[in-house]
DNA sequence: AATGAATGAGAGTTCATTCAT
DNA sequence: AATGAATGAACTCTCATTCAT
């Protein structure tokens, strides 16, 4: 089913998985409306029921979609080999943001997803996209290049890093809450970061020699 | 129509209540059938009618209902006068954790609103629940009777206050968010309690003199 | 879902039945449109799926009342204290009659069911409607105070018994075809029924001392 | 459009008609999947409806396509040359069966042409076929070559073949109900035909000298 | 005040048929 | 001649809401 969609001209493909992931991004799996899916691409009901065998295919299709998404254009861009822990915090943030900028129905169908639906999701994809966030932050923690002897010396180098993830996820999240609230030109945006790399340098000088 | 329903002993609208909540909670706002909330209210389908206007109403009604809940069991008990910082959101974490295992049902009701639902409400709720959550913050940050002293004098007290309040926001999270997931008994969950304090005690190490 | 339906007035509960039963007969299950039931029974999508927990469970209430019809109307007369086989074959054969002109939508029906959909029915249903049919028969050709001194003395009883039992039913069902293809009014039945003792006449001179 | 059909090489249209047959026949007309049918035959589906107008088109396409194979697989067979009349039942009976074990396909497709859709043919289709049945019948019937002597001379010839006849199909008709049922391997239908032989032996002590 | 029978719009899905290629 | 992408009407079923009682 899925082979005949993929085999359509690129444009229409994206035009369907823009609406539907904007849909379900909306509404979530069940509240989503097919109607309305079709109505935003500009196809009839038939034919996307012709592309995918039913409302939970084409969920399903766009999970494995926006995870390659995910993937390919945040994931890749982690650096692990930064040995300082806060510059790879820091790094890892902005390809997250930046990501999220390129990719926002991407992005806020994935949240949809992995607050609200979850659970609900076949042991496959819990699996798969548990281990994606496991892994992320696992390697982002233990990497064992990372420079312990940049911490002070007072500090246990892992309840310090601890400490920094704790604050820097919790920054980053009131970051991105913002951003959806307001709708933040670039320019603003530029503030923001500068305020973040303020942030980052607050944390250096607490717990950096 | 709420008038009406006010007028009702006490029992019974709380048999109506408790009965919405949950399913509520459960489905969120689309899914949850009004058929299944009367048959756990053991009302008829026109009794809920005659009380609310439609399932809306009911909805809103609600979540004024659990705002002032929240306000009654958790706000009012949030101590401002500690002026121990670390001391001051550690209660606060406590007070906080109370009200949601003696309010299960309206805590998880608001976690399905906010985290869920919140953008497809009238804008008067979106402003009111917002305003609570940035007055909360506001206040655990700004009450000028912090003790500044406390801290070490190498760090600015509001950028240490800052770290220590993302740092303990982002614990308590991602606290609440096992206990979700593991019904976790009494004597486990005091384990995590001491966890949370041994946090709290290399925060201190790190901030306070 | 079956009792609010039986609390109907009596009138409304057969228009409905009436309704479901001729198309069910005509279309067989899966093609019977519950949209054209409705229709013809002068109610809304919705109160069929009120009444009906869904189209099977129609379908089966329908089976339910048409063996209950089938019982209290054919079977109970069925005369098994006759011991002239050809007399008991000729009663049962008109009180089957006297039913199929009675009830002709729940002889259809339950035909359809019987030949077309028999198989696909839950095997409690199987059971029940296979007992019916086989007791019957069994009843008919085993109860042992036949009279067998009636048969002449040069054929086993059993095996004359056999080819008068073929006999009739075969020409029974012929009758009912014709009966069915050309919409005979009574006048023309009786003609029909002289024939059909005529022929009892000639198994007797065949079979009977 | 039927020309264009027929101008296919032999094996492309048997393919095609094979695979619909056994469609149709095992879920009647309205069930059937065009879908199925082309997936079935290894067409695509533009083609089937380039061959034939629409479905119904391809339906009544095999009901002639089966009505030929019933008269020149069966009914040439038959043989009313015969004049003892058991002899020739018999006969007849067991040409029936050939045809049903070299054409199980044909077979069970116009069986249930017979039963569950005869009624809803257009008129043309429905004398066709009640002329062919009813012609068989009336040959094997009247013809009048039937050697009247061998009948007892207390019984009316024309009665005794009558019961003789009903007595024979219906016995057919239970035997072949029963190899449908019981898949019966060929040893144990062995078995049944000497039953069957035995029957007609009953039936030559019955009325004939 | 309270009931529950009745409604109809809208949900997801199937399918014979068309038509550009 | 042959394809298969595309369609939309019809399907079964759900549900918030109304209203006579």
């Amino acid at each position: 089913m899925i082979d005949s969609f993929e085999k359509l001209e690129q444009e229409k493909q994206d035009k369907i998985i823009r609406a539907a992931l904007s849909i379900f991004a909306d509404k979530g799996y069940k509240d989503a409306s097919t109607n309305k899916i079709v109505e935003a691409a500009e196809i009839s009901k038939g034919t996307l029921f012709y592309y995918f065998k039913n409302k939970k295919g084409l969920y399903y299709y766009l999970i494995d979609y926006a995870l390659e998404i995910i993937q390919n254009e945040y994931m890749v861009y982690i650096d692990y080999t930064t040995t300082d822990f806060i510059q790879r915090m820091s790094n890892n943030s902005k390809a997250k943001y930046r990501y999220y900028q390129e990719h926002p129905e991407v992005n806020s169908f994935l949240s949809t997803v992995l607050y609200s639906e979850l659970t609900s999701l076949p042991d496959s994809y819990q699996e798969k996209i548990g281990f994606l966030m496991e892994d992320t932050k696992n390697k982002m923690m233990d990497t064992p290049i990372i420079a312990e002897e940049l911490f002070k010396d007072e500090h246990k180098p892992e309840e310090a890093a601890r400490i920094i993830q704790l604050a820097i996820e919790g920054y980053f999240s009131e970051l991105t809450e913002k951003f959806k609230q307001s709708d933040l030109s670039n320019e603003d945006s530029e503030e923001l970061w500068t305020d973040f790399d303020h942030f980052l340098g607050t944390l250096r000088t607490v717990f950096y020699k």
